[in-house]
DNA sequence: ATACTGACCCTGG
DNA sequence: ACCAGGGCCAGTA
């Protein structure tokens, strides 16, 4: 597999792996990457992202990848080149009822508290605080 | 081909 | 609490 394959194996892992963010919930950039089995690269699925297609007949779009469901690991929607995109990002997700507040320094931010999706498919953080239970 | 950038994150001071 | 530094690597110039 050369490594422009293994590029764009990468993602579509990534995509595959935003679809998954259930609508209303919101994840980071790194989480996503942990979910993949590459924690090292929060900022190449933030390339995947930028460089999703806007045709919709391609297999991974704007449309069918709900890309506006990733922010950043201090819970708000990162800047980029373009301001309108982070508001563009912020209206797609109070069209789907999440909350987008707004800091002081104009940043939108989102309450991983209340909007936060991380599922537990992560080695790391399996060695809860749960009860008791330690059958293994 | 080389060099800089970036929709990031974590660890230290 | 905030700021600096280091790592990551596909895109872009």
């Amino acid at each position: 597999m050369a490594r422009s394959d293994e590029a764009a194996a990468f993602f579509a892992t990534v995509y595959s792996a935003v679809r998954e963010i259930p609508e209303g919930k919101v994840t980071s950039y790194g989480h996503i990457a942990k979910l993949i089995g590459t924690p090292q690269r929060p900022r190449q699925v933030g390339v995947c992202l930028k460089h999703l297609s806007h045709d919709a007949g391609a297999r991974f779009n704007n449309v069918n990848v709900p890309w506006q469901r990733v922010i950043n690991a201090k819970g708000a929607i990162s800047q980029r080149s373009q301001p309108s995109g982070a508001r563009n990002q912020a209206a797609a997700l109070q069209a789907e009822g999440v909350t987008v507040a707004t800091g002081a320094l104009g940043e939108l931010t989102v309450d991983f508290a209340e909007y936060g999706w991380f599922p537990r498919s992560l080695p790391s953080e399996e060695e809860s605080e749960l009860d008791d239970d330690d059958s293994e």
